[in-house]
DNA sequence: CAGTGAGCGAGCTTCCGCTTGACTT
């Protein structure tokens, strides 16, 4: 038995630390929180100053009774969770657990884990810090009471209430994307004339060149184009000035969390869940550092083994020494930026890693590596006949410095409208130059671009909401509970104007572009727009994208010892609780309805709304004595963009596509999307069949297909008792009716000689002896 | 699996942050 027990939150690092600290040392991890608050009645005694009720969650029983029994027969415990507020808590609810003193123990840290940081951390032990625990406690119950009291004001409110719900951070996210959506929808586009002049001549050496300037600023109308055209007919053009200015670019820092999700998703396209599952593989195998961090720290062993790596691959030159700092003030900057952690492994052999590791790799390298150099030229030039001037601009990189590893990508919101430079030729003042042609094209502004999973994540970084361990959490969250969806959105065509001078004569055209497309971004669903219009109504403190930050300063000064914790959640819980129950108490039942005119065939008035079932069209009301019509939206309409065209055509299912096999085939859209009924059974549409437009020709080899498909998965049917044997994607197993079980191991590879008495025999055993409950008890709803 | 759409009101849902496995019918 060793002497001493070293508790930390993450397995991985107990291994490595272990090999450092030697025999007298054994390092256990907790696994994180391994408490949390009750879940009957918040957890929370809000009567008694609000005094939290913790309880050890299901699966983290066993890891609790392991740490137990070993800090019952060990000498020392040392507490070695991260040194954010969430550690310092866990570490004081291991002493609870443990019956350990918080007074007593030892508490040590370090932000990276290597051997003279360790073995100076337990040189120097020190305290729980209980004022940073207790700021942990008011975060923690802060967004227990929001959470558990606004969700089930939705469950009472609005007209859809199932497992709807409210928070601090996933409610605010929604509400960023809602807003995106709408000043989207009323954005105008203004369109303005950019002038180009393509001009040809011999450069300095006799060279023949040619190359492109720009015109005087943007035209706002083709007429005001058309007369720069016109001044411009018969000039002559003379290099006025030259200017050459010397420039430079940086590094970025290396990746924390939020940046490698954003980078991941801009160069390899990943979701931002993808990159961190990819990460995690990578820490375990001992490829990087910790993967859920806000510090662009590196350690001071990793920065030298990053020179060294410079040094050699690539000259001294390219090597130069930076220290980064986080921009960002609610960082906690627990653990160190995200790198390899050996620098001589520029790859590895998984395959599946490898893409998100040599970016990982090449981003670190980078950030020690010096400057690029360039040099950016600006010729101006003449025109004889009026007074403006054109310019063209060209750049030139003289040292590559990091760019020769690493360049950082942007999203298309950062998009300048400047295009990559190239170089100018090399040209001399007072050259004249011949004009090729001249053309002014229309060009339209744009609204700001839908988010992206990466987009948002940076975003919700900025506004100091959310933690790197919560980003890709809460973003499949509100994906889930339907408030946002991700999807692509094809664009639409647009024409534009060319006004072209040439050889003294100007014409004009027209061309298309599409405009408009998006791929992989966030669209708010209906149901997302209502529930944040109902929040913000409501609840617009919360709501507010101040909040976050508003109380982090509040949890500072908690943590400093300048304000009691129970105080500052009975300041915010009195005024927010009053409007939980003005809102109980006076808000109406929410439907989001729109009214969209009036059905000229019936005279009855039509509405957009949310149904219990999603987003529909009505005609007519209940009150009325035929009954009203109902349809539900396509999954791309919104109620507040819908046209009165758009929701008539919806009115065409079902739609009977004609006789196959002696059976009508109808097309309708039901709860799992469009599909074909024909002899009683149904099968989905494919993706690319439009139900409202596809044809029996389509339809029918479909629906044999399927059908050759289904026999191919069954293995055996007893009609009269209902019971099939059906092959799986886990192998072969028994249906009757809606429920399915599984075959004992010692059956599964004769299940095709299974009798009726044995399918039975089975059945009756897994209803006798149920499987076992999954550990997490939390249910998945049917999608 | 493939209806529905109002109201009544069983019995259910829900937060954020810290960490990984379990394991499919």
């Amino acid at each position: 038995m060793a002497k001493n027990l070293v508790i930390v939150e993450s397995p991985a690092k107990a291994k490595t630390i272990e090999k450092i600290l030697g025999k007298d040392f054994e390092v256990r991890s907790c696994f994180g929180h391994i408490r949390d608050l009750e879940k009957d009645d918040m957890g929370i005694d809000i009567e008694n100053n609000f005094k939290p009720k913790y309880v050890i969650p299901e699966d983290k029983e066993k890891v609790v009774k392991e740490l137990k029994k070993l800090a019952k027969d060990t000498d020392e415990v040392w507490l070695a969770t991260d040194e954010d507020r969430e550690g310092e808590a866990i570490s004081w609810h291991l002493c609870e657990v443990l019956n350990l003193d918080p007074k007593t123990t030892k508490r040590i840290v370090f932000h990276e884990i290597t051997k003279p940081a360790i073995e100076n951390a337990v040189q120097h032990p020190r305290k729980l810090d209980m004022d940073r625990v207790n700021a942990q406690q008011a975060r923690r119950i802060l967004d227990r009471i929001v959470g558990f009291e606004i969700s089930p004001v939705l469950w009472r409110k609005m007209s859809m209430r199932n497992s709807l719900s409210a928070g601090r951070v996933q409610s605010v996210a929604v509400r960023l994307i809602v807003e995106r959506e709408r000043e989207i929808n009323t954005f105008t586009s203004v369109s303005t004339f950019k002038v180009e002049a393509y001009f040809t001549g011999k450069d300095i050496n006799g060279k023949s060149i040619s190359f492109k300037a720009d015109g005087p600023g943007k035209f706002k109308t083709a007429e005001d184009a058309e007369k720069f055209l016109e001044q411009c007919v018969g000039a002559a053009y003379t290099v006025k000035d030259i200017q050459v200015k010397p420039g430079k670019k940086s590094p970025a820092a290396p990746f924390t969390t939020s940046t490698l999700q954003q980078e991941a998703s801009r160069k390899l396209g990943y979701s931002v869940s993808k990159t961190m599952l990819l990460a995690q593989k990578l820490y375990e195998s001992g490829n990087i550092t910790y993967m859920r961090t806000d510090s662009v720290n590196l350690s001071d062993t990793a920065i030298s083994e990053i020179e060294k790596a410079i040094k050699t691959s690539f000259g001294d030159k390219y090597h130069q020494h930076r220290k980064f700092k986080n921009k960002n003030e609610s960082a906690q900057e627990a653990h160190e930026a995200i790198r390899p952690t050996y620098m001589e492994n520029t790859t590895v052999d998984d395959s599946d890693t490898r893409k998100l590791y040599e970016l990982i790799w090449k981003r670190t390298i980078a950030s020690q590596m010096a400057d690029a150099e360039l040099e950016k030229t600006t010729a101006k030039i003449d025109i004889s006949t009026n007074h403006e001037e054109l310019s063209a601009s060209g750049e030139v990189l003289k040292f590559d410095g990091f760019l020769k590893v690493y360049m950082e990508s942007h999203d298309d919101e950062d998009e300048t409208e400047e295009e990559q430079e190239g170089s100018l030729p090399p040209l001399a003042v007072k050259q004249s130059l011949d004009l090729k042609e001249m053309k002014a094209t229309e060009r339209f502004s744009r609204p700001a671009p839908r988010y992206t999973e990466a987009s948002l994540v940076k975003k919700l970084e900025e506004l100091g909401i959310g933690r790197p361990s919560t980003y890709a959490p809460t973003i499949t969250t509100i994906q889930k509970r339907n408030y946002v969806e991700k999807r692509d959105k094809e664009g639409i065509k647009r024409d534009f104007r060319i006004l072209t001078l040439k050889a003294d004569k100007i014409t004009k055209q027209t061309d298309a572009e599409n405009t408009g497309a998006e791929k992989s971004k966030l669209f708010p669903t209906d149901l997302g727009m209502i529930v944040t219009d109902f929040l913000n109504q409501y609840f617009n403190n919360v709501m507010d994208y101040g909040f976050t930050a508003k109380i982090e300063g509040e949890f500072d000064e908690i943590a400093s010892g300048k304000k009691v914790w129970n105080t500052m959640i009975s300041e915010f819980y009195s005024p927010f609780h009053k409007d939980v129950e003005n809102t109980l108490e006076n808000a109406e039942r929410v439907k989001g309805e729109r009214p969209l005119g009036t059905d000229a065939a019936s005279g009855k008035p039509i509405v957009a709304r949310m149904g219990r079932y999603g987003p529909m069209i009505q005609i007519g009301s209940v009150e009325d004595e035929e009954k009203p019509r109902f349809a539900k939206l396509k999954s791309t309409q919104s109620i507040e963009t819908i046209t009165m065209d758009e929701a008539m055509e919806l009115f065409k299912l079902p739609r009977n596509l004609g006789q196959f096999e002696d059976s009508d085939v109808i097309v309708n859209i039901g709860r799992f999307g469009p599909y074909a009924q024909h002899d009683k059974k149904f099968y989905s549409l494919k993706k690319e069949m439009d139900p409202y437009t596809v044809e029996l020709d389509e339809v029918a080899p479909l629906i044999a297909e399927k059908r050759t498909a289904k026999d191919e998965r069954t293995i055996k049917i007893f009609e009269k008792e209902k019971i099939q044997i059906l092959k799986g994607p886990y192998g072969p197993y028994i249906k009757q009716g809606l429920k399915n079980y599984k075959i004992p191991k010692e059956k599964i590879d004769n299940a095709a000689d299974l009798t009726v008495e044995d399918a039975k025999a089975i059945i009756e055993d897994v209803k006798a002896n149920p499987p076992k409950k999954k550990a997490p008890p939390r249910k998945k709803k049917a999608e």
